[in-house]
DNA sequence: CATATCTTTTGATATTGGTCAAAAAAACGG
DNA sequence: CCGTTTTTTTGACCAATATCAAAAGATATG
């Protein structure tokens, strides 16, 4: 649990009596490679924060499978839609590694927002660094090419390639496998 | 003044208190068509909020813009990278047609979020709403034919086609001008 | 209202990336 | 280890979209 805090802590600092309630607030679970946390259709009630592990979220298109984003280590992990309204998710996630999550459900959460303003606070700039981040994904996934995307991603991220099979990283850039694979040969000639 | 009031009580009701702070806190702005609220490179410092009128958000690359947003009524414009962080902004947005609307410094918004709990959990709740819309933009925009996109575009927010020039919009959906063109002839026959 | 300017369409051609199929390489289970 | 399964690469071909150029249409301005 210290690494949560620790992440939190990193956001805006945090009071003692709020430690103290998200320290009872949180529980921890542990998952293995393959299992699910989320299933399409399902509601999502939780939301989580990943200690340990990485996972990936992906849609099911018609027979296939698109991979459109990745957890690692101090992600907080959930279908955003899904648990901020209330209704069914449209996405899957699922393990790429053995995780060490935290958890909260809704209901819990909920509480420490109305008992304190400081988690309110936390909760909101957080969504600002999220929302930061998924603009620049946006630009960058709509404007660049392929070999560029990829390039970016060794640049920024390159985490990703070491820890995720190939496949899930072309559906991540948006192109085909075998597109990805192209230009990764290309690049290392 | 009484629109952005509204709108606000549709994310979450408001108390008297944080009304009146709210009221004070917000100044009125008229721009014209063509004019800019902001320019790439200057540190954003006002959050906006749209009573009336339309613009747009646009990366300058290399030689040419990038449009890859609009605002219309009831929404909350700035840049949001430069707005949360401080920093340079790296966007320009332009009006696209004359606009009114209410403006608040960063300073005066910390300090309405330190003294209403209820303002803190307003933003919060913005923040969760766009977060939302960017990443189901997100998903259409990746995974989509340029034709699909269009059809989206009539049916979620038919509003964009009548009030911005094509030019804007085919960047906004990431295909060349032409082809949306192609794709609006394509669907009129 | 005529000219200039800006926006949209159309045509020809080039490029990027997708799909299908199969081979090669790597990882996995007994 | 060895065979099996999964992942990644390669090749041939195709489709979607980009680019460049020019025409047509719309809008604005003196």
């Amino acid at each position: 649990m210290e690494r949560l805090l620790q992440h939190l802590k990193n956001i805006y600092d945090l009071n003692p009596e709020l430690q103290v309630a998200l320290q009872e607030s949180f529980q921890q679970v542990s998952l293995s490679k393959g299992d699910y946390l989320i299933r399409e259709g399902k509601t999502c009630r939780h939301l989580y924060f990943l200690e340990q592990g990485c996972l990936r979220g992906f849609y099911q298109v018609e027979d296939r499978e698109v991979t459109h984003w990745f957890g690692f280590e101090n992600d907080f992990v959930t279908s955003f839609h899904s648990f901020i309204t209330q209704q069914p998710a449209i996405e899957n996630i699922q393990l790429i590694e053995d995780c060490r999550l935290w958890s909260i459900s809704k209901d819990r959460l909920n509480g420490l927002l109305a008992s304190h303003h400081k988690a309110e606070r936390l909760l909101r700039m957080a969504y600002e660094q999220y929302y930061i981040r998924l603009e620049e994904r946006y630009v960058n996934a709509q404007f660049k090419s392929a070999s560029e995307l990829y390039e970016d991603l060794l640049d920024r991220t390159p985490h990703i390639i070491e820890r995720v099979p190939l496949g899930y990283v072309a559906a991540y850039l948006g192109m085909s496998q075998e597109t990805l694979s192209r230009v990764r040969s290309r690049l290392a000639h």
